[in-house]
DNA sequence: TAAACACTGTACGTTAGCGTACAGTCGCGG
DNA sequence: CCGCGACTGTACGCTAACGTACAGTGTTTA
């Protein structure tokens, strides 16, 4: 939260290939600003800056996959949709991460749906010309792998949440991990859409949503919930939360090979 | 258990390198039998051959990890470990994988607790070998990357699978994704470990397993199931298993860069 | 062969969550 | 300013699954 006015990280001595559409918008995607400028180079001529809007799909289950996408702002939802049309969240990025990571090993189809949750902005490239790049890359191609690890560790504690948590301390667990992503006080998101990710009915969220609130944590109002007191919400939610977090943790300080 | 005298699938041309504790023992990690002349000579001489017990822990939860393991034979189960003790699989390897996928993007960690599901053996390799090899083999490294990748695809199934599907489904899936591991009609599990496997109560288990067994689906005995009509369990299961298998073929089809 | 053990079957009260339906409430466009 | 659509609150009967407990049954050990 404390970051929305920080100078961005790209150095000055670094002046960045142009990106198409881009023209003074900043840089906020971790993974492009973390690459040597050879790589850069070699990328940032193929991307594009393209606005999210809520609830465009990037990505649709069973379908090739055109783009892969930086996200720089804003929030992805990856989805995994049933055959009854029910869907379940098995993953979330915001702009330390990229869509598209079966581009990565060599896959052209997306097993999953992935909706932008929370309107923002992205880096795509067309798979083809991303498949090609990174050949050149071999920083991006271990950023990404990295980030294939991150997500399945995130995957992996959402599987045993699902199965062993309620929806109360699921929706804290959720509203925690969308907050980090996006740096702010409030997730703009109706009970609808919550209810998808966290794969339930709406009345259940609002039933979880209004004991939050009645507990002081956060405050909802017409698809935007304001979290209080995220001290409260970590308590609130389950085990799951903190898990993730030290995994990150760990991740940080222990792979910087 | 019927492939114990099936023909090794090294070929006769490519004498292997030893491997400490392996006389006379097949290879059937697929993985190893994968790699160039080049990358089995700098791998093999730091394998090891090792038996794999019944509930063997191969990797505990938040714990370092000493060794990786090629699983040669038998079942190995990838489990999230809750604050409260219980347990959820969210992962499955046989022959086809490899246990301890931190290692290779740099975490020495284990996030999860590994076990052996069902007995076999192993090719096991110290951590800090295993780390140095990798720099040596960029075959195996790409191998294992992509199998990062199918694994975190399983777990985003799961995850989907144990949010909306019901006990009978899951455990008919389980027993499936089983089979295919194992190559053979039977699968020696106590519903105690299946309940664990599938993070519900053991008397659930029963229950759903006395649906499957009047069903003519499978045969269970003390610790051990017969699967009777795999047509009939698929179609007892949920489309997860469907899903899953497509997902590995076009694994093989696809991904072969 | 008896006792101990491990595994399986079943039962019962309790509960979270489901499906569904409907009534508020907010905000925007006509 | 009204009406409509989008969002939220709540209610009700129903079901899967839970926690727990205990009785059977097969297998090993003494």
């Amino acid at each position: 939260m404390a970051n929305k006015s920080s100078v961005p990280r790209v150095p000055k001595s670094r002046p960045q290939p142009t990106i198409s559409g881009m023209d003074g918008q900043q840089m906020h995607n971790e993974i492009l600003l973390g690459l040597p400028r050879k790589e850069c180079d070699a990328l940032f001529p193929d991307l594009e800056y393209v606005q999210m809007r809520t609830h465009d799909a990037l990505h649709e289950a069973g379908q090739p996959i055109t783009h892969g996408y930086f996200v720089n702002d804003g929030l992805a939802s990856v989805l995994n949709v049933m055959a009854d049309g029910k869907s379940v969240e098995v993953g979330l990025a915001g702009k330390e991460g990229f869509i598209g990571l079966p581009l990565v090993v060599g896959l052209s189809t997306s097993p999953n749906r992935v909706v932008a949750q929370v309107a923002g902005s992205a880096f795509r490239i067309r798979a083809s010309d991303f498949m090609q790049a990174l050949h050149r890359c071999p920083q991006l191609e271990r950023d990404l792998n990295r980030f294939t690890h991150a997500m399945a560790m995130q995957a992996t504690q959402v599987a045993a949440c699902n199965r062993a948590h309620e929806v109360e301390a699921r929706l804290a667990r959720w509203l925690l991990m969308s907050q980090d992503r996006l740096g702010g006080d409030c997730v703009p998101l109706t009970q609808e859409f919550l209810a998808h990710m966290l794969g339930t009915r709406r009345a259940s969220v609002t039933v979880a949503a209004g004991i939050l609130q009645k507990a002081g944590l956060i405050k909802y109002t017409r698809g935007e919930v304001n979290v209080v007191s995220r001290a409260g919400l970590e308590d609130a939610s389950c085990e799951c939360y903190q898990s993730m977090v030290r995994q990150s943790r760990s991740w940080e300080t222990e792979s910087k090979v």
